[in-house]
DNA sequence: TTCGTGGATTAGACAAGCCTAAATATCGTC
DNA sequence: GACGATATTTAGGCTTGTCTAATCCACGAA
């Protein structure tokens, strides 16, 4: 049995390696709202119960045991955020917070329930994908808005999660998961572009949004 | 902002004045399964936040604040149960635990909407009220089977929760919330009872299962 | 190669919750 | 009213998870 704690931590590291190539003790402590040394130390406790590698000043890799435990996390708090936007009428920003703290009640029957109860769902009202119960996903190949060239046409797949502006704003330009746009043009020198909705008028998006946005060919 | 624990102990405290009249350290401790020194500790602790009245070696009562508390943990604890049951299939006897977790959960809206995604319920699986969002529970005047006088026609409105062996002897028998049934005999000498259901064979009950039946006036 | 800098770790302190053991209070009974 | 049984509290210690301050290490720039 994990505490709370260790599963927070386990679950900022499999993040920070899913969104980049490295858990870095700063980045996890600034995500945690924590120190690194507290970091630190609960890395070391991770590793003895077997979930996680750490190289001291190298960086932490996830064991199978360790991934099979985040994706579980991950699963609930997916689940969890289904059931706030689908059933209970929550905005898709606003149930962040509070499947946060869903996602810590650990019991299976009642994951795997809350699953057959949603219909399955393959991906979370973010877009993101929901493992199943066994910690597989439903792999798309999608890439960053900001990795897009003039002249593309793409929806939107799934935006992350953790950006509560963001999603606000999509949802005053009344752009949805799902949604189709075509890039207008991308200027150089700060990486913002210009995207027209499909049904829409065109505006221009940051470096900083579009790096947010995950989108697939229309 | 009350901790887990402190949530824990508020609880016990305001279910064993519900049940009896007074909470003593020692059965506080029983229920938590901890130690009566720590309940001691937690009590204190609790008096300093103003939730509740401790006279050292006297006894412990809420104040209208520690009540009020208390109320919304039982609220959102009873919320859960019905939707386990209700939503998601889950036998009564078996959602207890599960509640114990999800009532920390605390976010006024998702309780609110919870609330209403399951129709405003008066009263959980196990036949207890629901408090409202202001703490008002709808009263009923309800005796212990225990208490019933030979020949006595009522009907089942409440079983203790965190009994699940008598929940599940009730499922054998087919006795449900709302069930009639019929004392038939009362034997003084061990306080067992005969009762006949409505619709089947009559048995034979100990006096601890009439003791944590709530009936009412059929 | 050497150094400076910033990230990572260690050392040591602290609060929260829990425990055991010892001291203290209450209460029913004689 | 004193005594013994039982409940309660206090004293002191342990673990967990956090912190600050100090130290350690990697790595890129000169």
């Amino acid at each position: 049995m994990l505490t709370r704690s260790e599963e927070d931590h386990l679950k900022a590291v499999y993040t920070l390696l899913q969104e980049g190539d490295s858990a870095s003790t700063k980045d996890i402590a600034h995500r945690l709202r924590t120190k690194a040394s507290s970091v630190t130390d609960m890395l070391k406790k991770l590793a003895e119960k077997g979930l996680l590698k750490h190289e001291p000043y190298y960086g932490v890799k996830l064991t199978a045991k360790g991934r099979s435990h985040a994706l579980q996390l991950v699963r609930r708090h997916r689940l969890w955020e289904t059931f706030l936007v689908q059933r209970l009428g929550f905005g898709w920003d606003e149930v962040h917070e509070v499947a946060e703290q869903l996602e810590h009640v650990a019991y299976d029957k009642l994951t795997d329930r809350l699953d057959e109860y949603l219909g399955k769902p393959g991906f979370d009202p973010h877009g993101d994908p929901i493992p199943d119960r066994h910690g597989r996903i439903r792999e798309r190949k999608t890439h960053r808005l900001s990795a897009c060239a003039t002249g593309e046409v793409v929806r939107i797949a799934a935006v992350s999660e953790t950006t509560d502006g963001l999603l606000r704003l999509l949802d005053a330009k009344g752009l949805r998961i799902g949604s189709q746009l075509t890039v207008q043009e991308v200027h150089a020198f700060d990486g913002s572009m210009d995207i027209k909705p499909k049904n829409g008028s065109a505006f221009s998006v940051s470096k900083e949004v579009s790096h947010h946005l995950q989108v697939e060919p229309a």
